[in-house]
DNA sequence: TTGTACGCGTTATCAC
DNA sequence: GTGATAACGCGTACAA
């Protein structure tokens, strides 16, 4: 590979002018395009290689009007469930020829917006994830995102990718109830996530379907931080359905140290079954949440909509109850 | 914001024509550059608000002969290190103005040349984390691709930023003998990789410095699953160090399953303190390396040779002991 | 300060 | 099968 006398790299001009060919042959040849005569096609691959020529992206996607590359928006790539999705996404993606942008709004809302529009303008589409957005800016912005999915968020005619959190909260009291639980807590989530709602909104049709059952909400968050400061709170409940496994990871660590015995006087459920919920100690009862399925669920609704133009139907996912050992029986 | 009557996207001679200007001013004022007279600046903005103009990413991009986007190669996005170097990227590169293009190559060795050249066409710089690519295909690629930094590992001429493993993996063994282990074993990971050189060097160097400590070297992986599986291939050492923390989790996994104590019948120490590190049981004692920093200073060298045109000078890290439960003094 | 006009590197539509 | 040539949408000298 060579560079061109000038420094510059070496353009479609070039290989030409050098091959002695036009433009439009080499473009042929270099995208397999319509069918070039061999002989001619052999001494432009051998300009093309000469010259270390590499086709421009950015002129090809103005000339193509699109860029093959779709961005996901994230707020906080530092947490397992975001990663997940993340790598869900690029993996369906690449395996289209694809490639993945990546915008981390770090968690400042504000942000998000801006940030999601701009990760827009240089993609043919887009990933929002963004549990804590307000309903009235989400469907202010979506307009100007599409071709959009959403992931755990719902509005009208964007198509979705969501995990039925109500479902699994309600799940995981059945589990509890089971087990003889009659004083459950629930570590909530960020009061403005949407899933968090959802979870909230499972537990209340658990109340219904068992009377018996007292259940609490403490404020909490969603980190490890938050779910070890969360273990004073507890009261007496027996039982408690953690945010997520992260919280859920804070909890057993704050009571390990001040020597509550899990699942001996209080038992701990998670949610979404990271990769490291197993390894716990003891390990973790969780709800779990196929969170690359997610992503690639959601790329596949993007390519229908890239491709097909068909707003892609809804994806819903249950959670799936992986008891574990931090679960068992009430004490009395 | 409406939408043009073709149903297209507003484009700059749109937004110059209903203005009455020309499109050179529709552009200064949406850059601010130059100046432009308030009045028809603010003509211009109102008309782009009404048109719902966006300025074409690719055009830009062609016209300005840059992308303002990085790309980062990483080989496995589900492993926690390098999640967090291309956080790190991501969170310094978007506070310049830069978006970041992952590549996730799965761990599919062959693909990563193609997939980094792939990258570095879209992007204006590469950050390359390939610790299992071969030096020869290594330095064969890296021409092409610059401007590029390396992660943790080396090449005459690239900037690089790198973990020193071998002082790493020689301070445990210090911190082991101190505690008065003699026969310490090492949980390889893949005999490819790079930075499992490093350690090994490492591990050279400490046996010069305690000639009375027998240090063996053990097959393993980079995984929790490797690790598990190596439990049963310690032989009578009384401490181990993993390749990294994974593979500690799962040797952690294993020998409670087996009913060895730790640290009581052996110590364990990891490598890199990702996050759940402290929450294992019991909490491990590892080597740290500020991950998301590797990544910040990633970027860093990036800037330079993007902007300065000067090549940064390597960056080295040492990992720093971090004690906790899973490590103590030896049984006798 | 504002407008004209050209270049950026490809792709795609035509004739040939 | 191949070659001109017009888009693609924007930035920017240069001229006015």
């Amino acid at each position: 590979m060579t560079v061109r006398p000038g420094g510059r790299a070496a353009t479609i001009l070039d290989v030409a002018l050098a091959a002695a060919v036009s433009q439009a042959t080499v473009s042929r040849v270099v995208n397999g395009k319509s069918t070039v005569d061999p002989a001619i096609a052999r001494r432009v691959l051998a300009v093309v290689d000469e010259l270390g020529y590499r086709p421009s992206a950015s002129a090809r996607n103005l000339a193509r009007g699109s860029t093959q590359t779709v961005g996901v928006v994230v707020p906080d790539l530092g947490n397992p469930m975001f990663q997940e999705v993340l790598r869900g996404v690029t993996q369906a993606a690449s395996a289209a020829g694809y490639r993945v942008l990546v915008a981390d709004s770090q968690e400042s809302l504000a942000d998000e917006p801006e940030l999601a529009t701009e990760a827009r303008r240089r993609c043919d589409a887009v990933v929002l994830v963004a549990p804590r957005m307000s309903d009235h800016e989400l469907s202010d912005l979506l307009p100007s995102l599409a071709p959009v999915v959403l992931v755990n968020r719902s509005a009208a005619g964007t198509p979705e990718v969501v995990v039925d959190y109500a479902a699994g909260a309600s799940a995981a009291v059945d589990h509890l109830a089971g087990l003889g639980h009659r004083r459950i807590a629930y570590l909530a989530g960020p009061p403005s996530s949407e899933s968090n709602r959802r979870r909230l909104a499972g537990l209340e049709r658990a109340r219904s379907l068992h009377p018996g059952v007292e259940i609490t909400s403490i404020p909490c968050g969603a980190n490890v931080e938050d779910g070890a400061r969360a273990a004073q709170a507890l009261g007496d409940a027996t039982a408690v359905i953690a945010f997520n496994d992260l919280v859920a990871f804070g909890l057993l660590a704050a009571l390990r140290d001040a020597g509550v015995a899990v699942p001996g006087t209080v038992s701990v459920v998670g949610f979404d079954d990271i990769e490291f919920a197993r390894y716990a100690t003891p390990a973790l009862t969780t709800m779990a949440v196929p969170r690359q399925l997610l992503g690639a669920r959601a790329w596949d609704a993007l390519l229908a909509e890239i491709e097909g133009g068909t707003p892609a139907a809804p994806v819903l996912f249950t959670p799936a109850l992986v008891v574990r050992a931090s679960t068992g029986e009430v004490a009395r």
